[in-house]
DNA sequence: ACCTGATATCCGATC
DNA sequence: GATATCAGGT
């Protein structure tokens, strides 16, 4: 069995697929077959009779690197053993754990998820006394996020400040020495935070060429997928694997570029001509996913865009149903619109063929609400991750622990566990152990049984070393009562929850593996029946990458949500939430909602605030869709209909003209967006710098 | 001295 | 829902 290329690919694709020598750039649009390009390239690698071995295929997430690699050996008939498939993160760690020692690392390190890393920033925070007691200092969340952007940027804190948050300026100096006490702290003990991975990977390179040389050797085709989403080490990894005139083929879209935020830039796309000279460029523009209305109004997204993107897809499907614009009430109502949409929509698709899109996990929690009481089921992919629930984080600590007895994070969380033991006295445990003074640590071992118990466990496990599941049955004995008592209310739900882990971890049989995979490719929320069942999807946009269904909703479509309130006032960022705009759209084949709910819910404020619909929706012409309001009966009205009644009667703060809400001044805040106005003379005003404020009338200078 | 529970504030997307 | 600090108890 052989394949046909001419009969199964588009001339484009065709090229892409059989440009086998030397480096090739293969810019492709929305749905324009680049996964069928993929896969076809390693099946026509591998019948042209290269070994499977020397193909590294670089993706965005493990999941999507199976997927090809199994679709790919689907097609040929033949398994693909042997291809090296992942992540830049996870192939970073396999190279590391094999080189360690050339970097004075162990091999055995321990890789921080974020939950981790932020416990390292807090734990130095404190014992250097640094912003001790100032309610105003950044929560280690944010120190973390400002220290990880400057790495992933390769600017200064003090750049990043300025331009992200220079309220915090005045922190620099404290930043920076946090800053260089968590990366010294991580050293130290052996622990490895995702930055790490790529940055330590590349310095092995640069400093042991013979290392360097091996892996070019080895991986003689390189596959770089989702290339606009890389960042500026993850394009230089690229230029190193491959050397100058390496087989290396990226393929992206500049226009579906959505993670600046970690640092991903498109400078990469540009430069990768400059790096590779004899690049060919190859353009995949015709669309096989959406109807050609959908298309229509995905386009007229990106030509508001202020970087102009020079192709415009076509679609070969030419009928469909035109887009709705759906304006519920509020968010609440949103829900339930979205509710009976679906329940609609699924006359004509199954469930797992639609999806509900949003900005931020938190959006869809009214839905959720809905669906779970209309016994619909769902998988949620984005917001809370399986392995970030805290019992999953306990039992993976004591596992950690065994593997790493430095690792402080795990510590921090074992102990905290331990009736009697809070964190002064975790703290000076943990030195003790390190630092090798067992007085102290007999001393209240004899004091406290249960930490004897936790600690002479931990210990057994490091002496008789034993697989994932035999460990956690024997540490879940001693768990499981302790899980009644600290979540009473929910501990069944949370059984559930490691039981699934268990499940998990009996497929390893490498401790320091199943670890690793843990952190580095946790498993997606794992829904609690049956894995084949008919399940609609939620998810945010930035998870729903790569991705397509028959019918997308998109909530929130409002000022504040999407586009994100943290990108209002920066032109950047709102070109960032635009292509996120246009990713989301492209998602879907014959039917896309887009929702405009009127107003939001303020669970803080118990009170309904107004919006304004998102700028992207605004640009739109009213062609390109067909509009929908809410009556007052909750029912969906095909707009141009004559209306009921201007406002709801619930409606608290008066919803500003449009000619009214503009830029205001405060003396304090500076320059900000004015959002709504509250009777009787207060304003909502989004201050860059300050986030969402409450402010009288008189203390702001309306611009305008 | 330090643990533990109560209360106010804020909330983006991922490996 | 989480984080960080405060107040009360041992």
């Amino acid at each position: 069995m052989y394949l046909d290329l001419e009969k199964d690919l588009n001339p484009s694709q065709q090229e892409a697929v059989t440009a086998i020598d030397g480096p090739v750039l293969v810019i492709a649009g929305a749905g324009s077959g680049k996964t069928r390009t993929i896969i076809y390239r390693l099946a026509h690698l591998v019948e042209l009779g290269a070994d499977p071995q020397s193909i590294l295929l670089l993706t965005f997430t493990r999941k999507a690197a199976q997927e090809m690699l199994t679709r790919a050996s689907r097609l040929l008939g033949q398994g693909l053993h042997g291809v090296t498939g992942g992540t830049f993160h996870s192939f970073a760690n396999s190279v590391l754990r094999r080189h360690a020692s050339g970097l004075g690392l162990r091999h055995d390190f321990t890789i921080l998820d974020r939950g981790d890393s932020e416990e390292i920033v807090k734990q130095v925070k404190e014992a250097n006394r640094i912003g001790h007691k100032d309610r105003s200092f950044p929560k280690k969340g944010t120190v973390l996020t400002l220290i990880s952007k400057s790495r992933n940027k390769e600017q200064s804190l003090e750049s990043i400040l300025g331009k992200e948050a220079s309220h915090l300026l005045l922190y620099l100096e404290d930043l920076q020495r946090i800053s260089e006490l968590y990366q010294a702290f991580k050293q130290e003990h052996s622990l490895l935070d995702y930055d790490d991975l790529l940055f330590h990977l590349e310095t092995l390179l640069m400093e042991r060429p013979e290392i360097r040389d091996f892996l070019r050797r080895k991986h003689g085709h390189i596959m770089v997928d989702e290339f606009q989403d890389t960042n500026l080490v993850q394009g230089r990894l690229v230029r190193h694997l491959a050397g100058e005139e390496g087989n290396v083929m990226a393929v992206g879209d500049d226009a579906q570029s959505i993670y600046s935020f970690r640092g991903a830039t498109v400078r990469n796309i540009l430069e990768f001509t400059r790096s590779f000279p004899d690049t060919r460029i190859i353009k995949l523009e015709q669309n096989y996913r959406s109807t050609q209305p959908i298309l229509d109004l995905s386009n007229r997204i990106l030509s508001g865009a202020k970087e102009k993107y020079d192709k415009e897809l076509f679609s070969s499907w030419q009928e469909g149903a035109k887009p709705e614009l759906l304006s519920p009430l509020s968010d609440l109502t949103q829900a339930q619109i979205v509710l009976s949409r679906i329940e609609e929509l699924r006359e004509e698709h199954p469930l797992e063929d639609m999806a509900v899109l949003f900005r931020a996990g938190f959006q869809s929690y009214h839905l959720e609400v809905l669906l779970n009481k209309a016994g619909i089921p769902y998988q949620k992919f984005g917001g809370l991750k399986f392995t970030e629930a805290a019992h999953i984080k306990d039992m993976l600590g004591h596992l950690r622990l065994i593997q790493n007895p430095t690792d402080l994070p795990a510590w921090q969380r074992v102990m905290a566990l331990v009736p009697g033991i809070g964190p002064k006295t975790s703290q000076r445990l943990y030195n003790a152990v390190v630092k090798g003074e067992t007085d102290y640590l007999e001393q209240l071992r004899a004091k406290n049984k249960e930490l004897a118990a936790v600690l002479d466990l931990l210990h057994y496990f490091r002496q008789n070393p034993d697989t994932p599941y035999n460990i956690m049955e024997r540490i879940l004995e001693y768990y499981q009562p302790l899980l009644k008592t600290t979540y009473p209310d929910d501990y069944p739900k949370r059984q559930v929850g490691l039981d699934q882990l268990s499940q998990i971890a009996s497929s390893y049989s490498d401790l320091n593996l199943f670890l690793t995979d843990m952190t580095l490719e946790p498993p997606d929320q794992v829904g609690s029946e049956d894995p084949l069942e008919d399940r609609l999807t939620l998810s945010t946009v930035h998870s729903a990458k790569g991705l397509e269904w028959s019918a997308v909703i998109v909530l929130d479509l409002v000022e504040e949500r999407f586009p994100s309130k943290h990108a209002l006032m920066d032109e950047e960022a709102m070109e960032e939430e635009r292509r996120l705009f246009y990713v989301a759209c492209t998602r879907a084949k014959s039917r896309l909602g887009l929702c405009v709910p009127h107003s939001l819910h303020n669970r803080y404020q118990g009170l309904s605030t107004p919006t304004r619909p998102s700028p992207f929706v605004q640009e739109l012409s009213p062609k390109l869709y067909d509009a929908f309001n809410e009556s007052y009966s909750g029912r969906l009205q095909q707009a141009g209909r004559p209306k009921e009644r201007e406002e709801p009667a619930e409606r608290k703060a008066r919803q500003l003209g449009p000619d009214e809400l503009g830029f205001c001044k405060h003396r304090i805040f500076g320059r900000g967006k004015v959002v709504a106005f509250i009777p009787p003379n207060k304003y909502r005003v989004n201050f860059p710098s300050f986030g969402l404020k409450v402010v009288i009338g008189d203390y702001i200078e309306l611009e305008g």
